[in-house]
DNA sequence: CACTTGATGGTATGTTTGTACCACGAAAAA
DNA sequence: TTTTTCGTGGTACAAACATACCATCAAGTG
């Protein structure tokens, strides 16, 4: 063997110039070419590494779904130390101490609004992905359905946790509150890529309603 | 003048083979030809009424846009008047009677949950539109701004008129409970778009959710 | 009856796209 | 040292696309 390069690293490469493009001009607008210029290689390795366009966008795809599980599970893992606002709410005083479930739960919905340029163009390029996923068969829908079905179980489970801990209305239905949450925050996260929102009243409004769910029964 | 040809209808036609297309195959996958043979004319045709495709591609849009405003409006109109499930709600008994805040509020969120066909393809080439005007920029926003906004302030007198009526809890937030309504239904609507959620699911939580929101103050 | 003008069809054109093909250098294997 | 094979570049090519151009027919107008 010859030249010897790591094919991880260069698909890994040129899938990052790829989300690069997209989150600019759109993934509509993605083309070989354009691929082969923010990555600074010619159109001919793209074709070396990932045979066809398809491929390319389905490796892409796949990237952006573990990126996603990496990004939910770095804000579980440090949810609760970071002091976040000035909004008064009664638990996690220390910062570190473990986190509560109102803690996890706020850290993962949070994540899906984007509030610095690279969770804006991620969350774009992957909202893009989702909507294309319907009409294109080729991007059957694993991703799309895996992640936020596991998601609903983690905050199902800590919403019972809480209840259990008397820190939320055990005559909640905890299963559709988390559908509700994982809804409210795609919704919201989406309203604030379109505009409509700012992500810091989309903020706003997921504390506002997590401090309803999170309350001490009546 | 010739031939005599109703220009708007025309265009009307030739849009609605637009909206066809774009619903099965995709926005992206819309071309002059692909609309021109959906809608049983010739390319020129197309090129004649709508001289470019970007006009074309924002006339569509701004149909798209009137039909939602009609859509909203037409579930307003006759909302409280359809026995709508079996789920024991104790407002609006009668069928005739004016429509509940409730109502209202319910049947404004519930369109965003497309159950038929129709719908479904109205609100999956609506999404595309969206997300696509976010690099677009000949897509300016207006039509994804002053609609929702419109909505926003609906539900929020909505809220307020029932929270005065005894019907909601007066310490709820009614601004921010709107934002939140209007968020989870967008959410929700999109997850049975992706198929992650059946339809009857989606309203089921919605209306687990209205349950909350509308209950006598404790 | 001429004639203008709106509506329509067909076709050409230049560009962009994805992909296939050919070539070359360099490193490991023989 | 020869030879294979991996990595890379350049280029060619067929298809599709948006759009411009040319031609034609029919219906009103003078």
């Amino acid at each position: 063997m010859p030249k010897l390069a790591d094919h991880e690293e260069r698909r890994a490469h040129i899938v990052d110039a790829l989300l690069r493009t997209a989150a600019s001009s759109g993934l509509h607008a993605v083309t070989m070419r354009s691929v082969a210029i923010e990555a600074g290689v010619s159109v001919r390795l793209v074709q070396y590494y990932f045979d066809t366009k398809e491929q390319l966008l389905l490796a892409a795809l796949t990237r952006l779904a573990a990126r996603m599980g990496e990004r939910v599970r770095d804000r579980v893992r440090t949810a609760g130390a970071s002091a976040q606002g000035s909004s008064a709410q009664g638990s996690s005083a220390s910062a570190t101490a473990a986190p509560s479930p109102r803690d996890i739960v706020e850290a993962v919905l949070l994540e899906a609004v984007p509030t610095d340029e690279e969770g804006r163009t991620f969350h774009l390029v992957y909202t893009e992905y989702a909507v294309l996923s319907v009409t294109d068969p080729a991007l059957a829908g694993q991703p799309f359905l895996a992640g936020p079905a596991e998601m609903e179980e983690l905050l199902a489970g800590q919403l019972a946790a809480a209840q259990q801990a008397g820190d939320a209305d055990p005559r909640l239905d905890a299963r559709q509150e988390a559908v509700m949450l994982m809804a409210a925050s795609a919704g919201l996260g989406l309203s604030v890529l379109l505009g409509q929102r700012s992500a810091d009243a989309a903020i706003k409004v997921l504390r506002y309603h997590l401090g309803r769910v999170f309350s001490p029964p009546a």
